[in-house]
RNA sequence: GCACCCGUAGCUCAGAUGGAUAGAGCGUUUGGCUUCGAACCAAAAGGCCGGGGGUUCAAGUCCCUCCGGGUGUACCA
């Protein structure tokens, strides 16, 4: 309609135009559009007249569309519940809603990246769950994804994590915690390093220089602590990300690509894109792009340091997967740093689409009602409790009726995973047991709630052979405009890399067919008009598992 | 200091390319289950869209400025 609409315009008044209708007011109208108000300056015509004539072409052509003329100068258009049923019927596929606007090209999606120093908190909940969902949003969008979980299995924290564990931790308590004592360890000893280095001294600091050293030279110990400590902590990432169902193809952590780091380097020296500084530091020197300060490469003793491993990752991608574009999935804290890193690589001629896809912090509550990032200072919420939490809360509700532990489980992570889509992942959202775990209203369980309901309803009841030709459609005239949205909302939310995009529809859809139900009843209807219910609900129970499955959250089976 | 992000209902947040009467959830008040699943639906109350100026036929949306908050700002990752 909108093509026809432009192709109108392009015939009455020689301009192209691209028409997009918007869904207004049903007062209004079904459709409407402001073309003739954004033409009026152009033409130098009342807007009105413009509309008017537009409708009135409109008419001629095709009678199923009432177009109608409004306030300065919109389109109205109305057309009936049948036509809107055809409209989807020739629409419709098995996968509809994707579409193949990226073939033939190749994306990188990197997430969820944790610190292995740490275990999985909160902190990775947005990392994982929007990569995840990116990595849907492209999948279904033509393009060839490969995905990769970029460790920070690198650096410090490994000298840290042995100084710590001598001198605070034992064996028997790191056999009993395992990760959460390494996570412990950690903290603590960032703190004894911080006081120390108050107090003006450096031993603690020394020694852990001298374990990075040491692992670095090959010796036993060291590498044997690594090997443990690397251990524990990975399975405690692979456990809890098979919880969050999200995985990634490859594990290319820090540590695979410092290997790489010096040959990357000498590149950029090679290639003049990198200075070499008296101290034996290492710069890139970006002022060309605006930035005052340039992008350290290489500390002064020799080590790499972030940008070394990132520019390794970058020319390792390159040359091994070719991708056109590559999409970071890390917190808004590094943008100025991704910005940097951006410049580099184009500094060094690097044409592929690095983007940093970059979610706002998670933030708590102060004590004097004032809001700050969660920090592991101040506690943070670990993910495995979390989820523990979170299957409590479900199992509560769920009450009497027996769901198996996988329908629980699914829930719970509904819950969870929605409430990072209920706001623009730019924003910095709120930690709130209360809301994190939402199960009614504009949440996960509320979908899942519909999407189990209408599969119910399609496995009772039995379609029948009635003739559906005759039916009209009006009782479900706002549930098919709605199903009629979706490929454009995927559409949007693929290219801006909103998945809350899908959220937002995923809700409308619900509830806009949960008072559908309050009107109609399927198992009352007549054969004909049976038919085509049942047909209809199959359409939205499709495209719940669809959408929902975008956003990395399954549909129970019961609940 | 500089850079980026944000300021919308009591709270948490939506509002693509500027468009008609600014929308949800939670909370509050009220009504609806002998009914295909009430984790639901219906209704009500609640807004100088941070302040001021500008551009435009039209501004929550664009520009300027001020105020308030968050996050960064080369040898941490």
């Amino acid at each position: 309609m909108d093509s026809r609409i432009s192709q109108i315009v392009k015939q009455l008044f020689a301009v192209d135009v691209a028409v997009h209708l918007t869904r207004p007011n049903s007062e209004f109208g079904d459709y409407a559009t402001n073309v003739a108000l954004t033409l009026a300056s152009q033409l130098g015509m009342n807007p009105r007249v413009i509309a008017e004539k537009i409708a009135d072409e409109l008419h001629k052509t095709d009678n199923s569309v009432a177009a109608e003329v409004a306030g300065p100068g919109f389109i109205n258009l109305r057309v009936s519940a049948k036509y809107l049923a055809d409209a989807l019927q020739s629409a419709w596929s098995d996968d509809y809603g994707s579409n193949n606007n990226g073939a033939g090209k190749t994306v990188v999606v990197e997430y969820p990246s944790p610190n292995m120093a740490k275990p999985y908190s909160v902190g990775h909940l947005r990392p994982g769950n929007q990569g995840w969902a990116v990595k849907r949003l492209m999948e279904v969008t033509g393009w060839k994804v490969i995905t990769d979980n970029h460790l920070g299995d690198y650096g410090a924290p490994f000298g840290i994590w042995v100084t710590g564990f001598l001198h605070f931790s034992s064996e028997e308590t790191l056999a009993k915690d395992g990760v959460y004592e390494l996570g412990r360890v950690y903290i603590a000893t960032k703190k004894a390093l911080k006081d120390e280095q108050e107090r003006g001294e450096t031993a603690l600091a020394d020694e852990v220089q001298a374990w990075l050293i040491k692992l670095e030279q090959g010796d036993e110990q060291a590498k044997d602590f690594s090997l443990r400590f690397n251990k524990i902590s990975l399975e405690h990432i692979h456990r809890v990300m098979d919880r969050l169902k999200i995985s990634t193809d490859y594990e290319l952590g820090e540590a695979f690509f410092a290997a790489r780091g010096k040959a990357a380097v000498q590149r950029l020296l090679d290639d003049g894109v990198a200075v070499k500084n008296d101290d034996n530091s290492i710069i890139v020197p970006l002022e060309e792009y605006g930035f005052e300060v340039p992008l350290l490469v290489q500390k002064s003793n020799g080590a790499a340091l972030y940008a070394t491993t990132d520019l390794a990752t970058i020319l390792y991608r390159e040359e091994n997967w070719h991708p056109d574009r590559v999409i970071y999935c890390v917190g808004a804290e590094q943008q100025f740093y991704f910005t940097q890193l951006f410049a580099m690589a184009k500094k060094l001629g690097i044409k592929t689409d690095l983007y940093h896809l970059w979610f706002g912090t998670i933030d708590q509550k102060n004590d004097d009602g004032t809001r700050a990032k969660m920090s592991s200072r101040k506690g943070v919420v670990l993910m495995e409790e979390l989820l523990n939490q979170a299957e409590a809360k479900a199992r509560q509700v769920v009450g009497e009726r027996t769901v198996s532990d996988d329908d629980i489980a699914k829930i719970a992570l509904g819950a969870i995973k929605f409430s990072d889509f209920t706001s623009d992942r730019r924003t910095n959202i709120l930690f709130d047991w209360d809301s994190i775990f939402a199960l009614t209203g504009f949440s996960g369980p509320y979908i899942q709630y519909a999407a189990v309901r209408v599969n119910k309803i399609l496995h009772d009841i039995t379609a029948g052979d009635g003739d559906r030709a005759d039916y009209d459609y009006t009782a479900e005239k706002v549930v098919i405009a709605k199903l009629l949205d979706y490929p454009e909302t995927v559409q949007l939310a693929a290219r801006d890399l909103e998945p809350h995009k899908v959220a937002t529809y995923l809700y409308e859809l619900a509830r806009d067919l949960n008072r559908y139900y309050e009107t109609t009843r399927i198992d009352e209807s007549t054969s004909g008009a049976r038919r085509a219910r049942i047909e209809l609900l199959a359409k939205v129970s499709q495209v719940f598992t669809h959408g929902l499955g975008l956003l990395g959250i399954e549909v129970p089976s019961q609940m």
